[in-house]
DNA sequence: TCTGGGGTCCTAGGACCC
DNA sequence: TCTGGGGTCCTAGGACCC
Protein backbone atom coordinates (compact mmCIF):
# COMPACT_ATOMS: atom_id res chain seq x y z
CA UNK A 1 0.00 0.00 0.00
CA UNK A 2 1.31 3.53 -0.97
CA UNK A 3 1.56 5.66 1.78
CA UNK A 4 1.42 9.92 1.93
CA UNK A 5 3.64 12.48 3.65
CA UNK A 6 2.32 15.02 4.18
CA UNK A 7 4.13 18.61 5.29
CA UNK A 8 2.77 21.46 7.02
CA UNK A 9 4.14 24.73 6.86
CA UNK A 10 2.74 27.79 8.19
CA UNK A 11 2.92 30.78 6.05
CA UNK A 12 5.13 33.78 7.05
CA UNK A 13 4.84 32.68 10.41
CA UNK A 14 6.18 35.27 12.35
CA UNK A 15 5.04 38.16 10.60
CA UNK A 16 1.96 36.10 10.34
CA UNK A 17 1.38 36.23 14.49
CA UNK A 18 2.46 39.88 14.36
CA UNK A 19 -0.67 40.58 12.09
CA UNK A 20 -2.84 38.15 14.14
CA UNK A 21 -1.65 39.67 17.69
CA UNK A 22 -1.58 43.49 16.08
CA UNK A 23 -4.44 43.88 13.81
CA UNK A 24 -3.32 47.26 12.98
CA UNK A 25 -0.45 45.33 10.86
CA UNK A 26 -2.76 42.98 8.65
CA UNK A 27 -2.39 44.09 5.14
CA UNK A 28 1.03 46.08 5.59
CA UNK A 29 4.56 45.36 5.11
CA UNK A 30 6.09 43.40 7.99
CA UNK A 31 9.43 43.00 8.43
CA UNK A 32 10.40 40.64 11.62
CA UNK A 33 14.20 40.60 12.87
CA UNK A 34 16.87 42.19 14.52
CA UNK A 35 16.77 46.28 14.23
CA UNK A 36 20.78 46.79 14.99
CA UNK A 37 23.03 47.49 12.63
CA UNK A 38 23.63 44.04 12.03
CA UNK A 39 20.34 42.36 12.16
CA UNK A 40 18.65 39.87 9.65
CA UNK A 41 15.08 39.38 8.55
CA UNK A 42 13.81 36.51 10.17
CA UNK A 43 10.36 36.41 9.12
CA UNK A 44 8.85 39.13 6.55
CA UNK A 45 5.01 39.43 5.46
CA UNK A 46 3.94 38.37 2.14
CA UNK A 47 2.83 42.19 1.76
CA UNK A 48 6.44 42.92 2.71
CA UNK A 49 7.80 39.97 -0.04
CA UNK A 50 6.28 42.00 -3.24
CA UNK A 51 8.84 44.74 -2.51
CA UNK A 52 11.43 41.83 -2.71
CA UNK A 53 12.22 41.23 1.08
CA UNK A 54 13.00 37.80 2.14
CA UNK A 55 13.97 35.88 5.62
CA UNK A 56 17.88 35.81 6.23
CA UNK A 57 18.50 39.23 4.38
CA UNK A 58 20.60 41.86 6.36
CA UNK A 59 17.45 44.10 7.78
CA UNK A 60 18.99 47.24 6.12
CA UNK A 61 18.62 46.39 2.89
CA UNK A 62 14.81 44.87 3.41
CA UNK A 63 14.24 48.19 4.65
CA UNK A 64 15.36 49.81 1.89
CA UNK A 65 13.46 47.56 -0.47
CA UNK A 66 10.09 48.05 1.46
CA UNK A 67 10.73 51.96 1.82
CA UNK A 68 8.45 54.11 4.21
CA UNK A 69 5.51 51.51 4.85
CA UNK A 70 7.42 48.87 6.23
CA UNK A 71 6.82 47.91 10.22
CA UNK A 72 9.93 46.60 11.79
CA UNK A 73 9.64 44.48 14.62
CA UNK A 74 11.27 42.71 17.29
CA UNK A 75 10.91 38.98 17.39
CA UNK A 76 8.90 38.30 20.24
CA UNK A 77 9.79 34.32 20.66
CA UNK A 78 7.76 33.94 23.71
CA UNK A 79 4.52 34.16 21.34
CA UNK A 80 5.80 32.44 18.45
CA UNK A 81 6.29 29.76 20.83
CA UNK A 82 3.15 29.23 22.16
CA UNK A 83 1.20 29.75 18.91
CA UNK A 84 3.44 27.41 17.51
CA UNK A 85 2.28 24.78 20.27
CA UNK A 86 -1.37 25.47 19.74
CA UNK A 87 -1.17 24.84 15.74
CA UNK A 88 0.66 21.55 16.50
CA UNK A 89 -2.05 20.56 19.22
CA UNK A 90 -4.34 21.50 16.73
CA UNK A 91 -2.77 19.22 14.22
CA UNK A 92 -2.08 16.81 16.59
CA UNK A 93 -5.36 16.38 17.16
CA UNK A 94 -5.56 15.02 13.48
CA UNK A 95 -2.33 13.57 12.65
CA UNK A 96 -0.65 11.91 16.32
CA UNK A 97 2.41 11.28 14.78
CA UNK A 98 4.36 14.79 14.16
CA UNK A 99 7.70 15.39 13.18
CA UNK A 100 8.12 18.77 13.82
CA UNK A 101 11.18 20.56 12.26
CA UNK A 102 10.71 23.60 13.85
CA UNK A 103 8.18 26.27 15.07
CA UNK A 104 6.42 26.17 11.90
CA UNK A 105 6.80 22.91 9.70
CA UNK A 106 6.01 19.25 10.32
CA UNK A 107 5.84 15.81 8.74
CA UNK A 108 3.28 13.91 9.32
CA UNK A 109 2.29 10.67 7.59
CA UNK A 110 -1.91 9.63 8.53
CA UNK A 111 -2.42 6.18 9.01
CA UNK A 112 -5.73 6.72 6.99
CA UNK A 113 -4.09 8.29 4.15
CA UNK A 114 -2.51 4.98 3.42
CA UNK A 115 -3.55 3.83 -0.55
CA UNK A 116 -5.56 7.01 -0.60
CA UNK A 117 -6.62 8.16 -4.05
CA UNK A 118 -5.14 12.07 -4.16
CA UNK A 119 -8.83 13.88 -4.16
CA UNK A 120 -9.11 12.10 -0.91
CA UNK A 121 -5.77 13.10 0.25
CA UNK A 122 -6.50 16.63 -1.16
CA UNK A 123 -9.76 16.88 1.33
CA UNK A 124 -7.73 15.73 3.62
CA UNK A 125 -5.38 18.38 3.83
CA UNK A 126 -7.90 21.24 3.20
CA UNK A 127 -10.22 19.97 6.69
CA UNK A 128 -6.27 20.50 8.69
CA UNK A 129 -5.91 23.63 7.50
CA UNK A 130 -9.55 24.85 7.96
CA UNK A 131 -9.00 23.24 11.39
CA UNK A 132 -5.42 25.18 12.20
CA UNK A 133 -7.21 28.37 10.45
CA UNK A 134 -10.55 28.20 12.94
CA UNK A 135 -8.75 27.11 15.89
CA UNK A 136 -5.53 29.39 15.99
CA UNK A 137 -6.77 32.32 13.33
CA UNK A 138 -3.14 31.32 11.14
CA UNK A 139 -2.21 29.85 7.85
CA UNK A 140 -0.70 26.41 7.13
CA UNK A 141 0.42 25.36 3.96
CA UNK A 142 0.29 21.76 3.05
CA UNK A 143 2.22 19.79 0.61
CA UNK A 144 1.38 15.47 0.15
CA UNK A 145 3.19 13.04 -1.64
CA UNK A 146 5.32 9.74 -1.29
CA UNK A 147 7.49 11.21 0.53
CA UNK A 148 8.92 13.60 2.93
CA UNK A 149 11.25 15.21 -0.51
CA UNK A 150 8.00 15.25 -2.42
CA UNK A 151 5.66 16.48 0.05
CA UNK A 152 8.36 19.30 0.98
CA UNK A 153 8.69 20.57 -2.21
CA UNK A 154 5.13 20.24 -2.70
CA UNK A 155 3.89 22.53 0.41
CA UNK A 156 6.60 25.25 -1.23
CA UNK A 157 4.63 24.86 -4.32
CA UNK A 158 1.42 25.13 -2.60
CA UNK A 159 2.31 28.56 -0.67
CA UNK A 160 0.60 30.90 -0.42
CA UNK A 161 -2.55 29.57 1.30
CA UNK A 162 -2.75 26.63 -0.41
CA UNK A 163 -2.29 22.89 -0.75
CA UNK A 164 -0.92 20.56 -3.64
CA UNK A 165 -0.83 16.81 -3.71
CA UNK A 166 1.78 15.13 -5.86
CA UNK A 167 0.96 12.31 -7.48
CA UNK A 168 3.35 9.46 -8.55
CA UNK A 169 2.78 10.08 -11.80
CA UNK A 170 3.20 13.33 -11.73
CA UNK A 171 6.48 12.87 -9.22
CA UNK A 172 9.18 12.67 -11.74
CA UNK A 173 8.42 15.17 -14.30
CA UNK A 174 8.15 17.98 -11.33
CA UNK A 175 11.38 16.94 -10.05
CA UNK A 176 13.15 16.31 -13.39
CA UNK A 177 12.82 20.61 -13.53
CA UNK A 178 13.48 22.02 -10.23
CA UNK A 179 17.12 22.98 -9.92
CA UNK A 180 19.37 20.82 -7.56
CA UNK A 181 19.47 23.50 -4.71
CA UNK A 182 15.67 22.63 -4.08
CA UNK A 183 16.74 19.16 -2.42
CA UNK A 184 16.53 19.11 0.72
CA UNK A 185 20.51 19.02 2.21
CA UNK A 186 21.68 20.92 -0.94
CA UNK A 187 23.07 24.30 -0.26
CA UNK A 188 25.14 26.69 -1.56
CA UNK A 189 28.21 24.75 -1.67
CA UNK A 190 27.24 21.40 -2.91
CA UNK A 191 24.85 23.54 -5.43
CA UNK A 192 28.48 25.50 -6.84
CA UNK A 193 29.82 22.09 -6.69
CA UNK A 194 27.32 20.69 -8.92
CA UNK A 195 26.80 23.45 -11.06
CA UNK A 196 30.16 24.07 -11.91
CA UNK A 197 30.13 20.36 -13.92
CA UNK A 198 26.97 21.68 -15.41
CA UNK A 199 24.59 19.35 -13.13
CA UNK A 200 21.39 22.75 -12.49
CA UNK A 201 18.23 20.48 -12.50
CA UNK A 202 17.03 17.85 -10.29
CA UNK A 203 17.14 15.10 -13.40
CA UNK A 204 20.59 15.78 -14.23
CA UNK A 205 21.51 14.57 -10.79
CA UNK A 206 19.09 11.70 -10.75
CA UNK A 207 21.15 11.00 -14.33
CA UNK A 208 24.14 10.59 -12.81
CA UNK A 209 25.83 7.32 -11.60
CA UNK A 210 25.88 6.51 -7.73
CA UNK A 211 30.14 6.86 -8.01
CA UNK A 212 29.72 10.18 -9.39
CA UNK A 213 27.91 11.65 -7.05
CA UNK A 214 30.10 9.98 -4.29
CA UNK A 215 32.57 11.96 -5.60
CA UNK A 216 30.96 15.16 -5.91
CA UNK A 217 28.90 14.82 -2.61
CA UNK A 218 30.65 12.77 -0.58
CA UNK A 219 30.39 9.30 0.65
CA UNK A 220 27.94 9.61 2.89
CA UNK A 221 25.56 12.41 1.88
CA UNK A 222 26.05 11.72 -2.12
CA UNK A 223 24.23 8.65 -2.39
CA UNK A 224 21.33 9.55 0.46
CA UNK A 225 20.88 13.06 -2.14
CA UNK A 226 21.48 10.48 -5.04
CA UNK A 227 18.45 8.81 -3.81
CA UNK A 228 16.24 11.68 -2.91
CA UNK A 229 16.91 12.71 -6.48
CA UNK A 230 15.28 9.55 -8.22
CA UNK A 231 12.48 9.79 -6.04
CA UNK A 232 13.43 7.24 -3.52
CA UNK A 233 12.55 8.60 -0.21
CA UNK A 234 11.36 5.85 2.53
CA UNK A 235 12.80 7.74 5.71
CA UNK A 236 9.89 7.20 8.07
CA UNK A 237 7.93 10.34 9.93
CA UNK A 238 8.91 9.69 13.63
CA UNK A 239 8.62 12.47 16.32
CA UNK A 240 12.10 14.19 17.43
CA UNK A 241 14.55 12.77 19.75
CA UNK A 242 15.51 15.34 22.61
CA UNK A 243 17.77 18.33 21.82
CA UNK A 244 21.51 17.07 22.04
CA UNK A 245 22.51 20.47 22.29
CA UNK A 246 21.52 23.96 24.29
CA UNK A 247 22.96 27.36 23.12
CA UNK A 248 22.63 30.87 23.00
CA UNK A 249 24.71 33.50 20.95
CA UNK A 250 24.75 36.95 20.46
CA UNK A 251 26.09 39.30 18.01
CA UNK A 252 27.68 42.76 18.95
CA UNK A 253 26.65 45.70 17.78
CA UNK A 254 30.73 46.59 17.36
CA UNK A 255 33.27 43.92 16.98
CA UNK A 256 35.12 42.89 20.61
CA UNK A 257 38.87 43.57 20.34
CA UNK A 258 40.28 42.82 24.14
CA UNK A 259 40.13 39.39 26.00
CA UNK A 260 38.37 41.48 28.59
CA UNK A 261 35.07 42.00 26.70
CA UNK A 262 34.99 38.64 25.98
CA UNK A 263 34.93 37.92 28.87
CA UNK A 264 32.69 40.29 30.60
CA UNK A 265 30.14 39.31 26.95
CA UNK A 266 30.48 35.76 28.44
CA UNK A 267 28.60 35.69 31.25
CA UNK A 268 25.07 37.22 30.11
CA UNK A 269 25.21 34.83 27.07
CA UNK A 270 26.22 32.06 29.70
CA UNK A 271 23.64 32.80 31.78
CA UNK A 272 20.89 32.80 28.71
CA UNK A 273 22.36 29.46 27.67
CA UNK A 274 22.45 28.19 31.49
CA UNK A 275 18.31 29.28 31.81
CA UNK A 276 17.35 27.41 28.72
CA UNK A 277 19.54 24.07 30.70
CA UNK A 278 17.88 24.93 33.80
CA UNK A 279 14.46 24.73 32.08
CA UNK A 280 15.36 21.71 29.83
CA UNK A 281 15.91 20.09 33.81
CA UNK A 282 19.17 18.37 31.90
CA UNK A 283 23.01 19.35 33.10
CA UNK A 284 25.74 19.19 30.89
CA UNK A 285 29.15 17.87 30.65
CA UNK A 286 30.80 19.79 27.62
CA UNK A 287 30.93 23.51 27.15
CA UNK A 288 31.82 24.92 23.70
CA UNK A 289 32.67 28.50 23.12
CA UNK A 290 31.99 29.71 19.88
CA UNK A 291 33.37 33.07 18.45
CA UNK A 292 32.53 34.55 14.91
CA UNK A 293 35.61 36.83 13.41
CA UNK A 294 34.73 39.65 11.56
CA UNK A 295 35.08 38.00 8.33
CA UNK A 296 32.87 35.32 9.34
CA UNK A 297 34.77 32.56 9.95
CA UNK A 298 34.51 30.52 13.43
CA UNK A 299 36.38 29.54 15.72
CA UNK A 300 35.00 26.61 18.64
CA UNK A 301 36.94 25.68 21.82
CA UNK A 302 35.26 23.02 24.24
CA UNK A 303 35.75 21.36 27.12
CA UNK A 304 34.23 18.41 28.58
CA UNK A 305 34.04 18.06 32.03
CA UNK A 306 34.45 15.15 34.32
CA UNK A 307 30.86 15.23 35.52
CA UNK A 308 27.07 16.67 33.94
CA UNK A 309 26.49 19.89 35.95
CA UNK A 310 23.63 22.03 36.40
CA UNK A 311 25.75 24.85 37.99
CA UNK A 312 26.16 27.91 36.21
CA UNK A 313 29.07 29.02 37.72
CA UNK A 314 31.15 26.00 36.83
CA UNK A 315 29.91 26.19 33.25
CA UNK A 316 30.18 29.70 32.49
CA UNK A 317 34.00 30.25 34.35
CA UNK A 318 34.70 26.77 32.13
CA UNK A 319 33.32 29.21 28.80
CA UNK A 320 35.43 31.72 30.17
CA UNK A 321 38.38 30.04 29.88
CA UNK A 322 38.12 28.45 26.89
CA UNK A 323 38.11 31.78 25.13
CA UNK A 324 40.87 33.44 22.76
CA UNK A 325 42.09 36.36 23.00
CA UNK A 326 41.14 39.16 19.64
CA UNK A 327 44.55 40.59 19.82
CA UNK A 328 45.87 37.02 18.65
CA UNK A 329 42.86 35.50 16.51
CA UNK A 330 41.75 38.78 15.38
CA UNK A 331 38.23 40.79 16.10
CA UNK A 332 35.47 38.97 17.30
CA UNK A 333 31.43 39.68 16.48
CA UNK A 334 29.48 37.14 17.71
CA UNK A 335 30.08 34.80 21.12
CA UNK A 336 28.33 31.75 21.48
CA UNK A 337 28.41 29.49 24.47
CA UNK A 338 26.39 26.03 23.85
CA UNK A 339 26.15 22.71 26.17
CA UNK A 340 25.90 19.65 25.02
CA UNK A 341 26.36 15.89 26.63
CA UNK A 342 23.36 16.76 28.16
CA UNK A 343 21.81 14.22 30.97
CA UNK A 344 19.86 13.67 34.04
CA UNK A 345 22.57 12.27 36.05
CA UNK A 346 23.99 14.62 38.06
CA UNK A 347 26.62 14.23 41.11
CA UNK A 348 27.76 17.49 42.43
CA UNK A 349 31.31 17.54 44.76
CA UNK A 350 32.95 14.51 43.54
CA UNK A 351 35.75 17.06 41.78
CA UNK A 352 36.88 18.94 44.89
CA UNK A 353 38.87 20.80 41.65
CA UNK A 354 36.14 22.25 39.82
CA UNK A 355 33.87 23.59 42.69
CA UNK A 356 36.95 25.66 43.89
CA UNK A 357 36.48 27.32 40.60
CA UNK A 358 33.08 27.43 40.66
CA UNK A 359 33.86 29.29 44.72
CA UNK A 360 36.21 31.90 43.59
CA UNK A 361 34.18 32.33 40.49
CA UNK A 362 31.27 32.78 42.71
CA UNK A 363 33.32 35.26 44.81
CA UNK A 364 34.40 37.05 42.27
CA UNK A 365 31.52 37.87 39.64
CA UNK A 366 32.43 38.84 36.43
CA UNK A 367 28.89 40.76 36.21
CA UNK A 368 29.68 44.61 37.05
CA UNK A 369 27.89 44.78 39.67
CA UNK A 370 24.31 44.28 39.51
CA UNK A 371 22.28 46.90 37.96
CA UNK A 372 20.27 47.32 40.60
CA UNK A 373 16.76 47.71 38.79
CA UNK A 374 17.64 50.46 36.49
CA UNK A 375 14.36 50.77 34.46
CA UNK A 376 14.85 49.19 31.39
CA UNK A 377 14.20 51.56 28.49
CA UNK A 378 10.84 51.25 25.99
CA UNK A 379 11.47 49.70 22.79
CA UNK A 380 9.71 49.66 19.91
CA UNK A 381 6.79 46.36 19.64
CA UNK A 382 7.07 46.39 23.47
CA UNK A 383 3.67 44.87 24.96
CA UNK A 384 2.35 47.24 27.86
CA UNK A 385 -0.75 47.37 29.80
CA UNK A 386 -3.00 50.43 30.50
CA UNK A 387 -5.17 50.03 33.36
CA UNK A 388 -8.15 51.49 30.99
CA UNK A 389 -7.34 51.15 27.67
CA UNK A 390 -6.33 47.41 28.46
CA UNK A 391 -3.23 45.30 26.62
CA UNK A 392 -1.28 47.86 23.58
CA UNK A 393 1.90 47.80 22.07
CA UNK A 394 4.60 50.00 21.72
CA UNK A 395 4.52 52.11 18.00
CA UNK A 396 6.50 54.64 18.38
CA UNK A 397 8.73 56.57 21.10
CA UNK A 398 10.84 59.80 20.91
CA UNK A 399 11.02 63.30 22.58
CA UNK A 400 9.54 62.03 25.95
CA UNK A 401 6.29 60.73 24.53
CA UNK A 402 5.79 57.61 23.32
CA UNK A 403 2.38 55.97 21.23
CA UNK A 404 0.65 53.30 22.18
CA UNK A 405 -1.75 51.23 20.39
CA UNK A 406 -4.22 49.42 21.98
CA UNK A 407 -4.95 46.01 20.42
CA UNK A 408 -5.24 42.02 20.61
CA UNK A 409 -6.09 39.53 18.27
CA UNK A 410 -9.31 39.81 19.86
CA UNK A 411 -9.75 43.65 19.83
CA UNK A 412 -9.71 44.26 16.05
CA UNK A 413 -7.58 47.21 14.57
CA UNK A 414 -7.01 49.83 17.69
CA UNK A 415 -6.69 52.85 18.43
CA UNK A 416 -3.12 54.66 19.64
CA UNK A 417 -2.46 57.06 22.08
CA UNK A 418 -0.01 59.08 22.99
CA UNK A 419 1.71 59.25 26.81
CA UNK A 420 4.79 61.07 28.38
CA UNK A 421 7.40 58.40 28.48
CA UNK A 422 7.87 57.92 31.92
CA UNK A 423 3.71 57.93 32.26
CA UNK A 424 3.46 55.43 35.14
CA UNK A 425 -0.03 54.47 33.80
CA UNK A 426 1.79 52.19 31.83
CA UNK A 427 3.38 48.61 32.65
CA UNK A 428 4.89 46.42 31.11
CA UNK A 429 2.76 43.31 30.25
CA UNK A 430 3.42 39.31 29.02
CA UNK A 431 3.31 39.36 25.47
CA UNK A 432 1.34 36.22 25.58
CA UNK A 433 -1.79 38.58 26.29
CA UNK A 434 -1.79 39.69 23.05
CA UNK A 435 -2.29 35.78 21.27
CA UNK A 436 -5.74 35.84 23.68
CA UNK A 437 -8.46 37.76 24.39
CA UNK A 438 -7.91 38.99 27.36
CA UNK A 439 -9.22 42.91 27.06
CA UNK A 440 -12.40 42.07 26.13
CA UNK A 441 -12.37 38.86 29.05
CA UNK A 442 -11.19 41.97 31.61
CA UNK A 443 -13.72 44.64 30.81
CA UNK A 444 -16.52 41.92 30.63
CA UNK A 445 -15.70 40.24 34.25
CA UNK A 446 -15.61 44.10 35.21
CA UNK A 447 -19.06 44.54 33.56
CA UNK A 448 -20.01 41.55 35.72
CA UNK A 449 -18.98 43.09 38.84
C1' DT B 1 25.24 49.36 7.10
C1' DC B 2 26.37 43.08 4.18
C1' DT B 3 25.18 38.52 6.33
C1' DG B 4 20.81 36.48 13.48
C1' DG B 5 20.01 32.74 16.46
C1' DG B 6 18.74 28.10 17.28
C1' DG B 7 19.70 23.67 15.96
C1' DT B 8 21.42 18.78 13.34
C1' DC B 9 24.72 15.99 11.14
C1' DC B 10 29.26 14.81 8.98
C1' DT B 11 34.38 14.64 8.65
C1' DA B 12 38.83 14.04 10.26
C1' DG B 13 42.64 13.59 13.37
C1' DG B 14 44.55 12.18 17.77
C1' DA B 15 44.40 9.81 22.25
C1' DC B 16 43.62 5.72 24.31
C1' DC B 17 42.35 0.91 24.98
C1' DC B 18 42.28 -4.00 23.87
C1' DT C 1 64.31 1.33 10.39
C1' DC C 2 59.87 -1.08 12.28
C1' DT C 3 55.42 -0.21 13.51
C1' DG C 4 47.88 -4.12 12.63
C1' DG C 5 43.22 -3.30 13.42
C1' DG C 6 38.99 -2.03 15.62
C1' DG C 7 36.31 0.76 18.76
C1' DT C 8 35.29 4.84 21.45
C1' DC C 9 35.85 9.41 23.07
C1' DC C 10 37.19 14.08 22.39
C1' DT C 11 38.07 18.18 19.68
C1' DA C 12 37.62 21.48 15.70
C1' DG C 13 35.61 22.87 11.61
C1' DG C 14 32.01 23.21 8.37
C1' DA C 15 27.56 22.37 5.56
C1' DC C 16 22.97 22.73 6.05
C1' DC C 17 18.17 23.52 7.95
C1' DC C 18 14.43 27.08 9.48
Amino acid sequence: MERWVLHLDMDAFFASVEQLTRPTLRGRPVLVGGLGGRGVVAGASYEARVFGARSAMPMHQARRLVGAPAVVLPPRGAVYGVASGRVFDTVRSVVPVLEQLSFDEAFGEPAELVGAAASEVERFCEALRAKVLDQTGLIASVGAGSGKQVAKIASGLAKPDGIRVVDRSAERLLLDGLPVRRLWGIGPVAEERLNRLGIETIGALAALSDGEVADILGGTVGPALHRLARGIDDRPVAERAEAKQISAESTFAEDLRTLEQLRDATVPIGEHAHRRLTKDGRGARTVTVKLKKSDMSTLTRSATLPYATTDAATLISTARRLLLDPVEVGPIRLVGVGFSGLSLVQQESLFPDLDQVRDEVAEHPATPATVAAAPTPWRIGDDVSHRRYGHGWLQGAGHGVMTVRFETRASGSGVARTFAEDDDEITRADPIDSLDWQPYLTSLQQGAE
